[in-house]
DNA sequence: TCAAAAGTGTTTCCCTTACACCCATGC
DNA sequence: GCATGGGTGTAAGGGAAACACTTTTGA
């Protein structure tokens, strides 16, 4: 900033602030998770959430974008603000208060490029192991959220890839809703909302029928995203 | 905390962080909240929403309890984190991240004390001025945060006196959706969820009917505060 | 007796839910 | 031909929305 900081505000300006990320994905019929293992001690060793303590002048978004971008060489997917975490002693080096943000991703497309400089995996939601920080409570916040917004805004596409099967996308609402839904229902309330534009049929390597494929209606999703359900 | 600060992080704990409030009441049918007028250079003379820098021992929620204690001479009320605001050049002073939260008072019986130090006062929600630092943005969050919410959890007995007509709550859940009602069908809904207790009849000044009095039901409200509706 | 506010039911429509069988394909 | 996964329709019930008049009271 350049600012000399006044005398009477100098008690106050010594917090650390870190932004932290929950990377979502869905893959092999599996919402996944984003996470690594942290190099430098204190909790060298443990997996956590990605995530980055910031410098005077840098902003929010854009360094949750940063993370994105170090994790899966793309900082140009859905990211929103969660909450903020603020417990007392939450960082062993000094007061940190953490902005969490989670994530949308497309696991066919959208990510550019592994990190190499870290031992990073994806894995399920349902087998998160413990996590360094506060960061399993991140995670269970980042989990209702997504799930109610699921209810609320079409959000569900941006973990799909372009084109995807109905039963692909069932299985995707039920696993962040957590329980299953009828087949049916959920195919009646898509045509209703008529958000999909449906594309040709699938190669389907195993047996059974070949599925029809979908693209979502861009304006169609966009409205709703503003409008919501 | 009483830490040596490693000198690797020490380019870290250079920010600042505050905790704004936005405090909302209802009054003669109006949805109002509160704001204060700034003492200290810069923005001396400017309204504001009610908030404070944190020093690095403080939690956010304590601070927040804190900031209402001061507005109202009460700190137990309800409040809820909105969001953190993090505009690289929000606070004058240098970097400060705010944290914003929402808090719901019933302005018969909570506002204990009117604060004597600084200027302040209830404004409608549709005659907030022109605020300092990027209070109107957090105003405006906040007013969107409280509709969903009274959507979908029963947050308006927060704001009523003990006891109250059906009408004065139905004007209360008009102003904070931003749109009419209908009568009946506001009732019938009421009716329903049974989170209603019937009381006596209120003397009314005016011309026409004395109103019915009803109290909320406390085991529903929080089963619902729980569940959602 | 009039003005002002409170109170009260019915109908329609649509969304939600529950539910079971046939179709295409690969082996 | 059989196992595997994909696809389809209908009926019943419940909540949401539209809608207008009567009652009580104070002046």
């Amino acid at each position: 900033m350049g600012h000399q900081l006044d005398p009477e505000f100098e008690p106050y300006f010594k917090l650390g602030i870190s932004v932290t990320l929950v990377l979502y994905g869905f893959e092999d019929g599996h919402l996944k998770i984003y996470i690594q293992k942290i190099t430098k001690n204190p909790y060298a060793g443990a997996w956590a959430l990605p995530g980055v303590l910031i410098k005077p002048h840098e902003g929010l978004e854009t360094k949750s974008k940063e993370i994105a971008q170090e994790a899966i060489g793309n900082g140009d997917v859905f990211l929103e603000q969660l909450n903020a975490f603020g417990k007392i002693y939450r960082h062993p080096v000094g007061r940190v208060i953490d902005i969490a943000f989670y994530g949308l991703i497309n696991m066919q497309s959208d990510i550019h490029d592994q990190r190499k400089d870290k031992e990073s995996k994806w894995v399920s939601v349902k087998k998160v192991p413990e996590l360094a920080y506060d960061h399993n409570e991140i995670f269970t916040l980042s989990r209702q959220r997504l799930k109610r917004r699921l209810i609320n805004r079409p959000i569900g596409f941006k973990l799909l890839p372009k084109e995807f099967t109905l039963n692909e996308m069932q299985q995707l609402y039920e696993q962040i809703l957590g329980h299953p839904l009828d087949k049916r229902n959920f195919r009646k309330k898509l045509t209703k909302l008529k958000v999909l534009i449906a594309k040709g049929h699938e190669k389907n390597d195993g047996p059974g029928r070949k599925p029809r494929l979908f693209m979502f209606n861009e304006d169609r999703y966009s409205h709703y995203m503003e409008q919501g359900f």
